[in-house]
DNA sequence: GGAACATATGGAATCGATTACATGATCAGG
DNA sequence: CCTGATCATGTAATCGATTCCATATGTTCC
């Protein structure tokens, strides 16, 4: 591989020269420049960014530990990071946790040992231990899901999305309505929407009947399941059903669609998340816009923020959400 | 940044000795061991990939070129790919051209300079330009969708993804069959599998209608397009239409349902791809598995084996792929 | 004509690791 | 007691860039 010595050499100057016709910097003659740039051409020479920012001390790549890959919220917030990021010269060194805390925290690690220059996170459940090893690395931290203490994050409106998607149910006239969630230990997903469901329901004074109260582990089968409990563990069944993400919601319209029950006229079906599914499915799911991308150019705003502005005190920035009124509700 | 000097003042002894720690390698003494790693543990310190690098030649990360990050296929891909390469220690660098020929190439010089030990491209169209790069550079590259001369290659079964298909429609007894297509630019997906069609179109002795043989753009609104441009350009419609991707057949399918023509009774659908989508749309939709994941995984062994045991001779490996029977096709 | 300044270039240290080589100690075997 | 392993450690070069500083040559202005 070629480097800066043989360029030096070939066009007869000291690599300090060379350098200054790399970087556009300092005094060079008009046919130094020349002599350099063509043997440059001729040789193909591509700098090593490696020994430039073993020297400069920062490296323009941003690690993003994901909790999963294939999944569409992932690639479309990766979508947004990228896009934000590569305008301002960054590359995005991938991290897969795979819904693994010890991994998080394990890349987190390695992303160090990289000497990236920034790390966002894309979080699901935050953990005390991961949260000691942030704060003792010195790179900059955003979190994008999870409000994470001490760092900047970018968090969806998990509360009133979904306290919205409820109140919707009741003003359509719904008093016995179901609910799918997830683990509370996911603090966003789980705890929040659950937590505004059931302030909704109380603020209007409606019965929770804990049998319509069921939980699943965010696929569409887990929906599925859950939904069955719920028409089968109950004499009566509910009108709607809030499914916490748009797969459980789709699982449970797969449910009540394979008992003949109709959708939306016997029981209507919400969910949250905007997916490409909710819009195809039929009937088509009234879900909420999470606009994921947009929630991922933010993200990416606040670390250049960090690494550009030097910005010390950490943000929190709020991100809105749409709702999506389509024929599942009633 | 606390580095391999601090920890060699700090417990001692030289940084050559910290060095044999860190890589458990030569001899180093109880004592020296314990001490330099109470040090390693008590200051944080993360030994520098960055430098070690510059020095050992080599990274560790993979550049991975995409044509486009938020797509099912992309996602699913990056996922085998990271699976294979993070078992060997291997990162990956994302890249994210765009569909856009001239970035492709930029990011292929962008990864040079960064000295990832290999890049895998995503590919859509080859171009000459593009290959006359890859073919300037010393670093290992795998492409993975389309096949490119000289280097090793994953390539989908198009041809024979695509005959089968329509086979299987001209075998459910269909005569007039339609089609729709992306552009022949796109060898893979837009050539190859128009040319399966029209040559088993031809083997059943069939013909083919030009007004029914459309163009779209890869998304689920050209699909639709096309339908309507099919279904009101002739005066008689097809009864079954071939899409090449899955969200083509899905737009195709939105329209006829419009029209409220039967699927599949009057018109029977098929695409390509095993989207989420196929599964959950209504009717389902009938496709091919490309098995992704796998090409994914595949394309990094390919890779693993070009780094770990440096072969040299490019290889093609041709994936396979499976039909998926549902209620679109009758 | 010399001080002050702009222009052009190179020498050498530096970033943080690895590694070839040298050196010194310890120990076993003849 | 000497020889040659084996063990333990350190010195210094190296990877490929950037950058501070020194030096040399013009150029301008009083």
């Amino acid at each position: 591989m070629v480097t800066i010595n043989d360029i030096a050499n070939l066009s007869g100057v000291s690599r300090t020269t060379v350098s200054r016709v790399l970087n556009n910097s300092g005094y060079v003659s008009e046919s130094a420049k020349r002599k350099v740039q063509e043997i440059i051409e001729s040789t193909g020479y591509v700098p090593s960014e490696q020994a430039k920012s073993l020297r400069t001390k920062q490296t323009k790549v941003i690690g993003v530990i994901l909790p999963k890959i294939s999944t569409e919220t992932a690639s479309r917030v990766v979508d947004g990071i990228d896009k934000k990021l590569s305008e301002h010269g960054y590359h995005i060194l991938l991290a897969n946790a795979n819904l693994n805390v010890e991994k998080e925290i394990e890349h987190l690690r390695l992303l160090q040992s990289r000497r990236v220059d920034g790390i966002i996170l894309v979080a699901t459940n935050i953990e005390t231990q991961l949260i000691k090893t942030i704060q003792e690395m010195n790179v900059p931290v955003v979190a994008l899901g999870q409000e994470v203490p001490g760092i900047s994050s970018v968090v969806y409106d998990d509360y009133h999305a979904a306290y919205d998607v409820t109140s919707l149910l009741i003003e359509k006239g719904h008093k016995r309505i179901g609910f799918i969630g997830v683990s509370e230990t996911d603090r966003a997903v789980g705890f929040e929407r659950k937590r505004a469901f059931l302030d909704a329901m109380k603020a209007y004074n409606l019965d929770v009947y804990s049998a319509w109260i069921q939980e699943g582990v965010f696929d569409i089968h887990s929906g599925g399941q859950a939904m069955k409990t719920i028409l089968e563990e109950s004499p009566q069944s509910p009108t709607a059903i809030f499914a916490v993400t748009d797969r459980l919601a789709i699982g449970a319209m797969q449910v009540i669609k394979e008992k003949n029950i109709d959708i939306p006229k016997q029981i209507s079906v919400v969910g949250i998340g905007a997916s490409d599914l909710s819009k195809y499915v039929s009937p088509s799911l009234t879900t909420v816009d999470y606009y994921n991308e947009k929630a991922g150019i933010e993200t990416a705003n606040l670390m250049i923020e960090q690494l550009v502005k030097k910005e010390e005190k950490p943000k929190k920035l709020l991100m809105s959400y749409g709702l999506i009124l389509r024929d599942s509700l009633s």
